[in-house]
DNA sequence: AGACATTTAAATGTATGACAATTCTTTTCA
DNA sequence: TGAAAAGAATTGTCATACATTTAAATGTCT
């Protein structure tokens, strides 16, 4: 492991980041012990502490997970999707709320990286997902269902629809694109005339990946994307109107 | 902000977590100043290197930023999309290299997600956009050039093609799928007639893209997918030949 | 009064040492 | 032989102290 540290940097970082070229960079494989906190504060001559501080940072991207006991220390983790899930939803909703972005914008990327899928769903969906996503659909009919609900119920959906794609590169990525929109879809209301709109094209969506039709498919996703764009619209007409009129 | 924590966990991850919620909650907003350290290990009721260690993980995730001083501290972060590419990159690159996806997996993805951009990048792409696309095609025609070299011109050139569509948010998850890949295409060797195949495609994209033709952008796109897919079954088939004669 | 130097206070950064908790290994004893 | 007990290695946590940085308060001189 790399012990050449860059300089005007807490030495917690300095660290982190030395470990983790080695993680990066193949040097440190999966599953490899690093050394003991004691001979890692050797290494580079810094307490025990600060080589804590920098393990956690570590820890803190799912670089690494620890051990107690005798056998114990800290090991290079296999990054798994399913984990990394988590982090990249987190991530991409903060991005959305902490830069102000336009609800168009997101909009925009969400329905366009999910026409990305369609093809390869319309060819490789199976009967689960079909019947994953019809049983959504059933859940936004019902009429008790808070606009919370439906707008997760909405983000299940279309996460099914990605799945179908059957390609674990691609649901990741559009795992933070799909769910953190869900802050600003929980901004609009749903009336009981959008909510039949959007059953609408859910079930021709659905048709459409049942049939393989990958056109349909892709028509119905570009039809709900205009209808949320004009609910968005919506809102922020409502907003303008109450706060300057 | 919470002072809940979850149990069967550290108590610097559970004090993280406690601070994180706060944080994408949006109790703690932009800009919004942390309590001290000393204020932090009395509200929880841990010690200081324990509190230290919480804030290192949030550090870690650029959630927060300290600032040493009188009027210094931790401070919630503003992410931004920038900033955000790093960690999204390095995840991607860790998560296709840690569970041996399938290079057609991968670059399916990949070109997947660039054909979703091709609309929009056909509608706005300006002429700073067309002139670093044709720069990197000229790179990419030097003879000296090493594969390395051309895999990195390659990158760039298909990062300017998805920041053509304006869209920061499509340019954000698009980094991860595009730069991610990169040591995979690394380990291809590429022979002057596939570099000028390739390079051909390269110009004939920019073409259309001049044009705003976004089904002739998608078509080079697919031709490109489909020549970067016999690239990787031709390495394939290589080292085949090698380990198992 | 104003400008400049000094002190002070608050905060993070780092170090030291100790002890607790956990887990595997080794030893001991019935 | 087998099970219990001791031991050793390692991470988790705590208490305390000191170093460093930064801004504000204070003082001093012109």
């Amino acid at each position: 492991m790399k012990t050449k540290l860059k300089p005007d940097a807490d030495l917690s970082a300095q660290i982190a980041k030395a470990i983790r070229d080695a993680i990066v960079s193949g040097e440190l494989i999966v599953d490899a012990r690093l050394p003991s906190e004691a001979e890692l504060s050797e290494t580079f001559g810094v307490s025990r502490p600060t080589v804590r501080e920098a393990l956690k940072r570590l820890a803190a991207q799912s670089l690494i997970r620890t051990q107690r006991g005798a056998t114990g220390g800290a090991f290079v983790n296999r990054l798994r999707f399913d984990e990394a899930y988590g982090d990249q939803i987190t991530t991409s909703t903060l991005l959305l709320s902490m830069n102000d972005v336009d609800f168009e914008t997101a909009c925009e990327a969400r329905f366009a990286l999910e026409r990305a899928c369609a093809p390869l769903s319309a060819k490789r969906r199976t009967a689960d997902h079909l019947a994953a996503m019809r049983a959504e659909i059933h859940r936004q009919q019902q009429p008790g269902l808070s606009d919370e609900g439906f707008c997760a119920s909405d983000v299940a959906f279309h996460r099914t629809l990605v799945d179908g794609a059957e390609n674990p590169v691609l649901s990741y990525h559009l795992a933070g694109a799909v769910e953190g929109m869900q802050p600003l879809m929980n901004m609009i209301t749903f009336s009981a005339r959008d909510r039949a709109r959007i059953i609408a094209l859910h079930v021709a969506l659905t048709d459409a990946l049942e049939a393989q039709n990958p056109v349909g498919v892709e028509a119905q996703l570009d039809a709900l994307c205009q209808e949320t764009l004009r609910l968005g619209r919506d809102v922020r007409a409502a907003r303008t109107r109450n706060t300057a009129p």
